[in-house]
DNA sequence: TTATATTTTCAATATATTTTGAAAATTCAA
DNA sequence: TTGAATTTTCAAAATATATTGAAAATATAA
């Protein structure tokens, strides 16, 4: 296959599966056009390569950095701003993992925890069945939270290896 | 707290969550109404408490019942059909990782192994960052897809004890 | 059968999200 | 300063997604 078709179907499939995630088209495909450049880019660059607006590519580019995906860098005598994804793909997902437990999982907790005592008679099903349902996913987030922060300070040879054999 | 206000406010807060996840909100809405509803309930029901139309909900059920998260019961003597959910969340967890998996992450891995060998001088630094790029993702993917595996093979008591008293 | 209840489908509509592109703001060299 | 290069903003347009509701299909009781 050649380099040119490979990069182009990685960029659009990794769009797409993006999209399972909550995660713009645009976003993604601009992170891996970013992922296989071994040179950073301006946003020129990116929107001759992807075709899209200069604002586009400007909101979407912003939202990598505040992700911490994607560097802004300042080349000494140049004009433009440069960007460059981090190309290390387990520092790739602790970061998305760090993001996204503070932007989702951890406000959903917060909000299991005020859910979880409601007035009412304790026997009543109603009552019952929602005070077990919310203390199950309480719970259950407990547990993945923590096994979360543990796989974000643990390094990639630790989980390669350890965390593997382990479970062999 | 009042129950009708919480389960307002759960239902709510469940649907924002999972557009975050590539869900749509009323499918989650459904499953969280499903979730603490100790009774199964009727597409009527669901029309009624979630104020949506019977299309809607019809095809929403479904999909649900497609993710394996909710079962259509027939109740004897009844008409109408009757929906319940699996209110286990880890049994939830499981079922969603699984289909996730099968859905999402397997297609992945199957194109990233067609993209793996480009044409060209192994050299060139394009060639070489787009290799490095793919590789890296395969071999994450592959850990991650094992884990997924051990995972969903496993039971809730078994995870909760030994493999968090194994992270500790 | 036939009539009625129930579920499913899907074109039309409504809503939400993404994208554009030009104007405004900013940066920086001269 | 000034002016050209560059980045950012954001209202309007385009696109994508979700929702409705009524008609068609299906299931069930009489």
């Amino acid at each position: 296959m050649k380099l040119s078709d490979a990069r182009q179907q990685f960029i659009s499939s990794w769009g797409a599966f993006a999209t399972h995630w909550g995660i713009n088209r645009t976003m993604a495909q601009i992170h891996a056009l970013l992922l296989v450049s071994p040179d950073p880019l301006t946003q020129d660059d990116i929107m001759a390569g992807l075709s899209l607006s200069r604002g586009n590519v400007n909101m979407n580019i912003r939202e990598l950095v505040d992700w911490g995906l994607v560097d802004r860098i300042l080349l000494p005598g140049e004009r433009k701003d440069f960007f460059s994804a981090e190309k290390d793909i387990w520092k790739v997902a602790t970061q998305i993992i760090k993001e996204r437990k503070k932007r989702e999982l951890e406000p959903m907790m917060k909000l299991l925890a005020q859910l979880e005592d409601v007035e009412g008679d304790k026997k009543d099903k109603d009552v019952k069945q929602f005070t077990e349902t919310i203390s199950g996913i309480k719970n259950f987030s407990k547990q993945a939270d923590r096994m979360l922060d543990i796989m974000v300070k643990a390094d990639e040879n630790w989980f390669v290896g350890s965390l593997l054999k382990f479970f062999k």
